[in-house]
RNA sequence: GUCCCGUUCGUCUAGCCCGGUCUAGGACACAGCCCUUUCAAGGCUGCAGCACGGGUUCGAAUCCCGUACGGGACGCCA
């Protein structure tokens, strides 16, 4: 085909018999007959079972994992997310069952149409996430679970949590415990597990052994290694399109470690085939990985998932993101004060473009507007401006419950807090928090600018001083502003304005000159909010009596 | 070294599959202006990019080939 293409040749288009052109190229053979080319080389049936071969235990029922398997801890939220759905009268997204698209492939090159057209419902989406507890979430995780969460909601799928732990050495229940934490931080909820492979490691001892008494695998002094059939591996990536691999270039790969456990290739296609999972949406490291995988489900009898692989996250010097690039671990932005809100909007952003100019989104909009196809192929650079700017951006417009909820925490470490703030004082508090919005960065900046209204006691900045409050004139005028404000029969914007700006024509100096004067003694610096809006937040009271320094 | 993959403003990206509508659009950052009592926020304007070389074509960011550069994988790590 390719040839003929090349040579010039007239060729026919086997979808449309008659049809004959040079131009034909390959890649558009299959162009009409929509269907071929969105249908995924992973449904039952379109794999090549060497010898069939039932993973599951005939006792066992489709999906369920054996309770000795599961996790203790009851840590999956099905429950609210099915809710969430309902709440949100999400319905399955009508696409989402005309079966998978493919993105064009590598560029002119197209396989897809030996692919026929198959009339069959697709199976149910079932996407995991898959960490390695022997490190913190980091970012690069963080994003890979994000696409996973956002693909199953989109189509209506169950996202899979399950702990790669079976490198004992490096596994560790703190990591774990951190995982899960900075998962559930982001809003990133599962509906099934955390499933535990050490916790399964029977289950691929058992299928390491059948591999060898099959034939496919062999023993190598204690270890058990795979043998890699001649001939190359093909599969359609729904990222990168076609990749093949030649098998000479796949060395005999381990299977089970001398030490009688699994490695990652064995544990991980033994658990993708027994939970069903339909997509693997993992990072773009695992592309080489993918073609062994291939033989370990054939080898197996099982139907290949659809494979989507994630460019990586860079750091700025366009290396892989690590310890040395500063703060990567997910639990890191939330003690800088990101609220996870932004962290999500800006990961989502990184190796995904929506085709449109929105930028920000809500939880919603993010759903509705996520797809695979939208996935680029090229890795991307951590911009911390960035994700600095959507901190702000979600900062000014989080509704006040939820920012509350965010800024107690960070009130009581800054010693500021007391009840009477999400009481009494609850409407005084809104305002306050109102007013610092636009010019928050970060969670802390909330109680950073709000001391000189909750701390009885200000500090002054001697520049701030000596630049405004120097001339003994301006003291004078401070203390006849302080009289006038405490006449004024009402203590509001407009009212504290008037006065302000009347007295100033008076005394016949500019405004701003006494407007600087009070900022200082009012505040303590020469930068705040708004002149007004600090008398009134600060009250009467409390403004005169500061005026009178 | 071998294999796989990628390459549009400094950064994230749209456009590429289906070549003309692209004097390449948006965002972050940066600069200037406006608003203004300071600082922000906001509004407006600007700066800046198709890695390179061939080819195909009347026409290429878009298709093909090559080069360079970058990344990933080559573990009894995951």
């Amino acid at each position: 085909m390719e040839r003929s293409f090349r040579s010039g040749k007239e060729t026919e288009c086997p979808q449309r018999p008659g049809l004959r052109s040079r131009f034909i190229r390959p890649g558009r053979l299959h162009q009409q007959p929509r269907e071929c080319a969105r249908q995924p080389p992973g449904l039952p049936g379109r794999s090549l079972p060497l010898r069939a071969w039932e993973i599951r235990r005939p006792d066992e029922r489709a999906l369920s994992i054996p309770e000795k398997f599961q996790s203790q801890g009851a840590c999956g939220n099905g429950e609210s997310d099915r809710k969430y759905r309902r709440s949100h009268g999400l319905s399955p997204d009508p696409a989402a069952h005309r079966g998978f698209r493919y993105r064009g492939g590598a560029r002119g090159r197209c396989g897809a149409q030996k692919i026929k057209p198959v009339n069959r419902p697709s199976s149910p989406v079932r996407v995991r996430f898959a960490p390695s507890p022997t490190g913190y979430l980091h970012v690069g995780g963080a994003r890979t679970a994000l696409f996973d969460w956002l693909f199953a909601r989109k189509r209506n799928g169950t996202f899979i949590l399950r702990i790669e732990d079976t490198d004992v050495e490096r596994s560790s229940e703190d990591m774990t415990r951190g995982i899960l934490e900075a998962m559930t931080w982001l809003g990133l909820h599962w509906d099934e597990g955390p499933y535990y492979q050490s916790k399964r490691l029977d289950f691929y001892r058992e299928t390491a052994q059948r591999l060898v008494k099959e034939g496919y695998a062999y023993q190598d002094e204690g270890a058990i290694r795979f043998r890699v059939p001649e001939g190359k591996v093909t599969y359609k990536d729904a990222v990168f399109g076609e990749i093949t691999v030649e098998s000479d270039t796949i060395e005999n790969f381990v299977l089970l470690r001398s030490d009688s456990n699994p490695t990652y290739h064995l544990s991980v296609v033994v658990d993708d085939i027994d939970m069903r999972i339909s997509h693997v949406i993992r990072g773009a490291d695992h592309i080489s990985n993918t073609p062994k995988q291939i033989l370990l489900y054939r080898a197996l009898g099982a139907s290949l998932p659809v494979f989507a692989h994630l460019p990586l996250i860079l750091g700025p010097d366009k290396t892989r993101l690590s310890k040395r690039h500063g703060a990567t671990s997910v639990m890191a932005y939330q003690e800088q004060g990101i609220v996870p809100e932004a962290l999500r909007n800006f990961l989502a952003l990184l190796g995904w473009a929506p085709g449109t100019d929105q930028e920000l989104f809500n939880d919603e909009e993010l759903n509705h507007a996520f797809s695979l196809q939208g996935i680029s192929k090229a890795n991307a650079v951590f911009n911390q401006d960035k994700l600095a700017w959507f901190n702000a951006q979600y900062l000014s417009r989080l509704e006040h419950e939820k920012l509350v909820r965010y800024l107690k925490p960070e009130f009581m470490k800054a010693g500021l807090w007391r009840d009477s703030l999400e009481k009494e004082e609850s409407a005084w508090f809104k305002s306050l928090i109102d007013l610092l919005r636009p010019r928050a960065k970060v969670l802390q900046d909330f109680p950073r600018q709000s001391r000189l209204f909750l701390d009885p006691n200000i500090e002054y900045d001697p520049a701030a001083v000596e630049k405004f409050l120097k001339d003994p004139k301006i003291k004078e005028n401070l203390q006849g502003l302080a009289s006038r404000l405490e006449s004024l029969p009402e203590f509001t914007l407009q009212s504290t304005e008037a006065a302000v700006r009347g007295f100033a024509d008076e005394l016949g100096i500019k405004a701003g000159a006494l407007i600087n004067a009070s900022r200082v003694a009012l505040t303590g610096q020469s930068v705040a909010p708004g002149i007004f809006d600090v008398m009134t937040l600060m009250g009467r009271e409390k403004t005169v009596a500061r005026l009178r320094i």
